[in-house]
DNA sequence: AAGGTAAAATTGGTCAAGCCAATTCATCAT
DNA sequence: ATGATGAATTGGCTTGACCAATTTTACCTT
């Protein structure tokens, strides 16, 4: 599901204009915004519509609705970078999901790891390498690499979203931007990562290895969004 | 503890019912709902209204709208492998797993939190209330409050992963030892659990919060595998 | 009888106009 | 000034209608 939804249902489009305006006008908190019959003609749709909008931005907590009275905005709106998602998926957002998944499981595993899972984690990486040597495209390798990880955690349900988040990057989210560069440069900076997270794991040091996972993946995310245009 | 409040809002009252209405009913994933027109008239409300409660459990994740064909109880694909299920998975691992997930996620959202998000854990809180009174299984209810944090994290890959988990309690895993875990002692203690979670949140605190959700999975956890003797 | 296609019924999507109730605000009497 | 009062504003909700997508039905062709 979700992808690049050609109509998606008017609510959504209101919410999006009306996040966005905001944010545009550098409204604040607290501040007021024009009543429903305003909005409504302002943007072009019907006062329903415009009212099934503002329950979505009500739910989602960007806005406060105050009956006889008004619509004020409930706090700061302005999120990072991500201005575009709504309710659709992104890249952006599936990598900080992997940040936070995996991140959290590399400190479950680092104090697991045993010699023959370190073991096997190396060997994963020399595969890797011999991959990017041969001019192949290491993503088995790399999945590899990070499952064994999740794996360590010795709970299967963590072992399947990492691996379902992993899957994910090649499923229809990123179909349509998968002009990706497979420049074997790309490929040998994510194995240098994936040695540095050895490396922390190999100490059993857990903090060190999530900020390693952390740092790939934030890595990752921009190779990825850089990648296309 | 029949504290129920004065004038709320129309579409949450729909929404309430709706809920109830389906799972006293014992309908399953993926059945079909009356349409809209009945709904509305089954439910003595206009359609616009109906509407806004559509919306807001749409955003919740408890139901899905197709137009053109009908209104039905969120499905959702199921991933791509239940097989996961054969191998191990345990409650404990499930609740593990979402104690990671949820507590991780719980930070993010506390650093977002705006008072008209919490304003709607308030009332998501107190719809709860309202089952566990009225005898009913505050099932959904419980779903919408978790689904509302991890929602307010503004990812929405985070969120599917939060809805996904919740879902999995209600697999093939658990379905016929999930007959005495819901007396009314059990649920009232996890309202209250959630209330310590809301109230971490009221005061922004990501760590006490985090510490909440986890306690409260924990507690949860506990219950679960004490019920099935 | 089987299959496919077009029309009809169903359903969500949206709009228009209006009435009610709560809130706000200007007005006026004190 | 101050406080009460009534008009304007604003959200809350309803009725009724039309459109577009989907699903179902009926009918025609093979």
């Amino acid at each position: 599901m979700s992808k690049s939804d050609e109509p998606r249902r008017l609510y959504q489009q209101v919410a999006d204009q009306i996040r966005g305006s905001v944010q545009s006008k550098g409204l604040s908190k607290g501040a007021r915004l024009p009543s429903e019959r305003d909005l409504a003609q302002e943007l072009g749709v019907s006062r329903p519509s415009l009212r099934e909008a503002l329950i979505a931005l009500e739910i989602e907590g960007t806005v406060e609705i105050r009956g006889g009275s008004g619509i004020y905005l409930a706090a700061e709106v302005p999120r990072h970078a991500e201005v575009a998602h709504a309710l659709g998926e992104s890249p952006s957002e599936l990598m900080q999901a992997r940040s936070m998944v995996e991140g959290s499981a590399i400190i479950l595993a680092a104090g697991r790891m045993t010699d023959a899972a370190l073991a096997a984690l190396k060997e994963s990486l020399d595969a890797m390498a011999r991959a990017v040597d041969a001019g192949r495209d290491p993503l088995a390798e790399d999945k590899a690499f990070h499952l064994l990880i999740a794996h360590q955690t010795g709970n299967s349900v963590i072992a399947k979203i990492v691996a379902d988040l992993f899957e994910e990057r090649h499923g229809p989210l990123a179909a349509r931007l998968q002009v990706r560069s497979a420049t074997s440069g790309t490929w040998s900076q994510a194995l240098e990562e994936h040695q540095a997270i050895l490396e922390a794991l190999s100490q059993r040091d857990p903090l060190q290895a999530q900020a390693a996972m952390c740092r790939h993946l934030e890595a990752s995310r921009r190779r990825w969004l850089d990648a296309q245009v």
